[in-house]
DNA sequence: GTGAAAGCGCTAACAT
DNA sequence: ATGTTAGCGCTTTCAC
């Protein structure tokens, strides 16, 4: 049995209280109390049972994460980034992994819920967030990060510019030279699917270039629906000269059976996409790719949910868009190009 | 205020207990009673509060997770293991980054502890584990993953054989025709690291082979250590053909630093090392290494520990050795050899 | 400065 | 079959 706080009450003589008073410097305590509870803390060992302290105080100092995909690097650096914030102010982190699955987020959500969570970080599956009602009712933050959902009016989120970010990665295929444009994306009831392609439209347009919708794909985020797709548009007539995929599997995917086709990346097809880190370099060819600051994203939304969390009364809700950085490599086919073209 | 046990009790003029009662389904309950509960719990959206029956029950299904690296894909794929586990048995996961540091990871294992976890899964800094000792006499199992304490004897674990996986890599060199062999590893107060330096020595004695002290390096588990040490021993006027990293982060940074230095792989220096995922093998050149099932760690050490935490008494100890898998690919440098010689 | 006691929301004897 | 009550370990009024 674990030591209580009445055992160091009862072995000094002297109240709970007081001892309750000397391990959270409460009030006023004679020195010398103190002094002889600081040294029975010490010699028993004694922690608090953070439950007892929890259903007390109403508050668990818990923060839940419910991510869609571990595995996926992006949300790896989002885990880390959130759990600094959670660590440095002596929260706990509870993760889970919705892995794309509407239902078991449900579950998620409410279990959570149910554990009293003190706030709320979530990368939602789909656009719906039917949960969102009864955190509100319960008084618990939610911060959204990557996709939103379709009420984006009232509620907090991080997360980038998609229709930008997507604009000008398309912009990019077109100054190298393409103009037979195709695009692989998520599930078009997700706002960051919706948006890619919204931005990859855009450029198109501005750039008076038709949109083919043969070389529109859907699918999941995942590097087997990429593969899909693309084996299934290889199989046209006539084929486009660049793809623009909206995460890095589907990149990979994609390239996997671009390569098995026996084309080349990017002298036949170029490819390029969100999210292809490169630790190294080491990837051939190299992937053109806008790069979003998922750390900073985990650290922004630990931070805001800390806000809310202490300042629960607050209205102010705190939407946060930063900027993706376009990294130009080979996957484009730059270096396909002549010479200039391609100022910035 | 979100609704209580006593709300619904006296909504219906009925004792609390007997809410209890058909919320877990204990005793008999009149089966009007019954019903008249259940509609009322629908209608108020009731839900049960967790931190009260944790502190009530002496359990908080709540099982913790120290990793030494959240961004290492390796652990991103146990960490997908455990929570999978997690989720089945309606456990919560509680996951934390030590990041490499003993301190940090002391202060975690002491938070968990004070927030009562129900078991904890951990990949240890270092060969101490002396919060063991806090755990056991609070009741709480542990699992170790990865890397183990030097106190090897009564404690659970999941690992790979890490001597024989690196002796058959190593072998594997030699077999490809090296024999001017180098190996870059982690920390050497790790068993993980002297496991790998180990099977790597015992490759070379069984070879007849010297060892070449210069060419043995040893730092962190990171990318960046891997490029300084090469960095360090690419300076030397005799040079190994082929170096062993002792795990992924390692072998990058030292690819790097041996293509910064104008030299190739495998042509000049070949290089082999554990857990180089590559999803569509676009990594040029192709990485021969040993690879950990992850996921499975992962799992298995879940299983474990909910046993343990099921049946609290057992005195069985879990042992798990699982068997790496070598892929071998280019980087070992096989396609230079003219021909057969890699027989296995 | 210190102690007694109520109570956080729940479960489980123990009565009835 | 149902109700009463005593805790789980802690914090916090409210007396003294």
């Amino acid at each position: 049995m674990t030591v209580r706080l009445k055992d160091i009450a009862s072995y000094l003589n002297i109240s709970v209280s007081t001892v309750s008073r000397v391990i959270n410097n409460r009030d006023r305590v004679d020195e010398d109390t103190r002094r002889r509870v600081l040294e029975a803390l010490d010699k028993f060992q004694y922690r608090p049972n953070e439950v007892a302290r929890s259903l007390k105080s109403k508050s668990t100092k818990a923060i839940g994460l419910i991510v869609p995909g571990i595995s996926n690097y992006f949300f790896s650096m989002v885990i880390k980034g959130v759990e600094a914030v959670a660590r440095q102010q002596g929260y706990c982190l509870m993760l889970c992994n919705s892995d794309e699955d509407k239902e078991r987020e449900g579950d998620y959500t409410d279990f959570l819920l149910q554990r009293q969570i003190s706030g709320l970080v979530i990368g939602i599956v789909g656009r719906e967030a039917g949960f969102l009602e009864r955190y509100k009712h319960a008084g618990i933050p939610v911060v959204f990060i990557d996709n939103l959902p379709d009420v984006e009016d009232n509620v907090d989120y991080v997360v980038i510019d998609n229709v930008k970010a997507s604009r000008e990665l398309t912009n990019h295929l077109i100054r190298v030279g393409h103009s037979k444009l195709g695009i692989i994306t998520g599930p078009l009831d997700e706002s960051v699917s919706d948006e890619r392609l919204k931005g990859w439209q855009k450029a198109l347009a501005e750039n008076n270039i038709p949109v083919n919708k043969k070389w529109i794909g859907t699918g999941e985020f995942k590097q087997e629906s990429g593969y899909r797709i693309m084996q299934g548009m290889l199989k046209q007539e006539e084929l486009p000269t660049a793809i623009l995929a909206a995460n890095n599997l589907l990149a990979y995917g994609a390239m996997h059976a671009i390569m098995e086709a026996g084309l080349k990346i990017p002298e036949d097809i170029a490819v390029v996409c969100f999210d292809a880190i490169d630790f190294i370099g080491l990837i051939k060819p190299q992937i053109t790719s806008v790069i979003q600051p998922a750390e900073q994203i985990g650290t922004i939304a630990g931070e805001i949910i800390m806000r809310k969390i202490q300042n629960t009364k607050t209205k102010v809700v705190e939407k946060i868009t930063l900027e993706p950085v376009l990294e130009i490599k080979e996957s484009c086919g730059i270096r396909l190009v002549k010479s200039g073209g391609a100022g910035s």
